[in-house]
RNA sequence: GGGGGCGUAGUUCAGCUGGUUAGAACGCCGGCCUGUCACGCCGGAGGUCGCGGGUUCGAGUCCCGUCGCUCCCGCCA
């Protein structure tokens, strides 16, 4: 028996005259005690089938038990529908199928949330995952991303690229994000770790002669979570022996031209431009400017010096930007806040009203040539960041990405992808009283701090790059140390012992001893890529099964406790019992 | 670890300064309906107002605590 000859979605007007066969899950039912419609629906779309009593007797009968979310197989004539009759809205609108026979292959309860409503509660969502994924976005999410990953697959291989899977099982890092733990019972109070991302091992197999590397890999961080940062990602992993800048990101430039053309249609325009960490962070503010919108930053530091206002006098950094909007006494105070979350201690303003006066507390201890800088259009509001440079970046940079939202500023339409070179090698931890490495250790000095880069580790350029697309970090790369010497005088700066080297890194120190080819890569989020391409603000919308923001899957119920057996057998003593009945069963 | 927001019917929400029996829409159940496509019309069921405590003659509403979700900061090489 054949289940179905065609998809609900692909019924055409070339159908007509056909007797085919459809199968699917009943998305609504109008019943006319007589006439009962109902539209049947796949994941290309929807079909609907026509039940006549007068035709069909029994299967128009049995429709009045249809409900939503029955499946059903359904067989019968395709016909064109009467031109008063035809539905506009749906690609099938111009047809639908006279039914003749009818088959409820599978009953539903009433549903916990309708499929067609917006805004329905995310843990219900989740909780309920097979039927939110039935709904035409989720649908096309999915759908969307399958075609991501193919296309990712079809470039890399096309560029001689071999997909080569490493362990799941790994080993702890010392450095980088919190690990996922997994016991060894063979090797009990021993432990594995879920990989942050197969870095090492990438590297590994292009010193093995596997020149041209990649993976869609699963990576693990135990960490916090957020709308666009989950526990456990997919990303694209990418590595090259002889490593050339200019064919990798060509290379990649190709990808998410490919990537855009095959899921969208859309043709982005090729090369993506190429700006500075140093630029971005001076005119942005960030180091993954969102360019959709201007509102760039400008520097005060200079003209600022000797003012009068002590603030500004006295920072060692002054920026401000302009925004096309003269606030309201209420407005400046939000704004301030948002500048308090992101560190700043307040924040300094001038308004040029529509008369083109400045209204301001601070404009009395501004000299003319300052008011002349910064004076605008009528109807302009400058705000100011006096500070250290990197938190005048944060706080600027932070309201300059909430205003172009709120202003509306942002260019919905834009895909503006940017490459950010030169990146900062090494950043001062407060907190560890030590430098670490910003992108990790493994990268490479750019070819001017080869020599020097521990002699001024606060100067030190990293040959490294991320590509930001939309205010997004799509992906980041570098080109990494291959000699042994060289590795170990970044992990010596970097406070990492000599016999810690050996037992945490040993084996790659022992492997750049061995032959190492110069070597680079990268790597792309691809829920990031998928979340920027859906246009979604949620990561958890482009992933089949995502976990909420607690790292609890509201589904299955996981994390769950295990018995007790399970625990001795490897050895673990459970010395914090988790809170009895607190936590959500799943069911 | 910290801050903001939310929690009322199956769902999405309304419920003012505390005051009779907590409402609407959709969904669900029953009835009618042969051209609907958000079908329509009539009728009905459905509530531990997250949970606990307090104030009060009286709490969905005020106070304290707590739990859950979400957004953000920290954290995320």
């Amino acid at each position: 028996m054949k289940w179905r000859d065609l998809l609900c979605g692909e019924v055409r007007a070339e159908h007509v005259g056909q007797r085919l066969t459809l199968a699917g899950w009943v998305d609504s039912r109008r019943d006319h005690g007589g006439l009962v419609f109902i539209d049947l629906r796949d994941r290309t779309g929807i079909c609907q089938l026509v039940l006549n009593p007068e035709r069909a007797p029994e299967p128009a009968e049995a429709a009045h038990r249809v409900r939503n979310e029955f499946v059903l197989r359904a067989e019968g004539e395709v016909v064109p529908r009467a031109p008063e009759a035809v539905n506009p809205n749906i690609p099938t609108g111009e047809v639908e199928m006279q039914v003749d026979t009818l088959e409820i292959l599978s009953t539903s309860t009433p549903l916990p949330f309708q499929l067609d409503e917006d805004g329905v509660d995310e843990t219900l969502r989740l909780r309920y995952r097979w039927l939110d994924l039935r709904r035409p976005k989720m649908q096309r999410n999915i759908g969307l991303r399958s075609r991501m990953v193919s296309t990712i697959r079809r470039v890399m291989e096309e560029a001689g690229f071999l997909e080569i899977e490493t362990p799941i099982l790994f080993k702890p890092t010392p450095e980088g994000a919190r690990d996922f733990i997994v016991p060894s019972r063979l090797q009990p109070g021993r432990f594995f770790a879920l990989p942050q991302s197969p870095q090492i091992l990438k590297q590994l197999l292009v010193i093995a002669g596997f020149d041209r590397y990649f993976q869609i890999a699963r990576c693990f961080r135990d960490e916090d979570l957020r709308a666009d940062r989950v526990q456990e990602i997919t990303q694209l992993d990418v590595e090259m022996a002889f490593p050339d800048r200019e064919f990798l990101f060509e290379l990649m430039e190709r990808m998410a031209h490919a990537v855009w053309l095959e899921c969208l249609g859309i043709g982005l325009e090729l090369p993506f431009p190429r700006m500075t960490w140093h630029e971005a962070d001076a005119r942005f503010g960030s180091d993954k400017p969102d360019l959709r919108f201007g509102l760039e930053l400008e520097d005060a530091t200079e003209l600022t010096r000797a003012s009068e206002f002590g603030v500004f006098a006295n920072a060692p950094c002054v920026r401000f930007i302009r925004v096309p909007q003269a606030f309201s006494r209420a407005e400046l105070e939000r704004l301030e806040e948002v500048a308090k979350e992101w560190g700043a201690k307040g924040l300094a303003y001038l308004v040029w009203d529509e008369e083109g006066e400045v209204r301001s507390p601070i404009a009395k201890f501004l000299s003319e040539e300052e008011l002349a800088t910064f004076r605008c259009e009528p109807g302009f509001t400058v705000l100011f960041a006096a500070d250290q440079p990197e938190k005048v970046s944060r706080v600027l940079g932070a309201l300059r990405v909430h205003l172009g939202r709120e202003l509306e500023l942002v260019d919905e339409q834009a895909w503006k992808f940017v490459w950010i070179t030169d990146f900062p090698m090494f950043e001062w931890s407060e907190e560890d009283q030590r430098w670490a490495a910003r992108h990790h250790p493994f990268t490479r000095p750019s070819p001017d701090w080869e020599q020097s880069f521990d002699e001024e580790p606060q100067h030190a350029l990293a040959n490294a790059y991320d590509l930001v697309g939309n205010g997004n970090e799509l992906g980041g790369g570098s080109f990494r140390i291959h000699e042994p010497e060289m590795q170990a005088r970044v992990f010596d700066l970097l406070g990492i012992a000599p016999d810690e080297q050996r037992t945490k890194f040993g084996f790659l120190l022992d492997a750049l001893a061995m032959g190492a080819p110069p070597h680079g890569g990268i790597a792309f989020g691809i829920d990031r890529m998928m979340m920027v391409l859906a246009r979604e603000p949620n990561l958890r919308d482009v992933i089949a099964f995502p976990k909420n923001q607690a790292g609890v899957d509201p589904m299955s119920g996981a994390p769950s406790e295990v018995e007790e057996e399970q625990l001795r057998e490897l050895g673990i003593q459970l010395r914090v019992q988790p809170d009895q009945g607190s936590r959500p069963s799943g069911r």
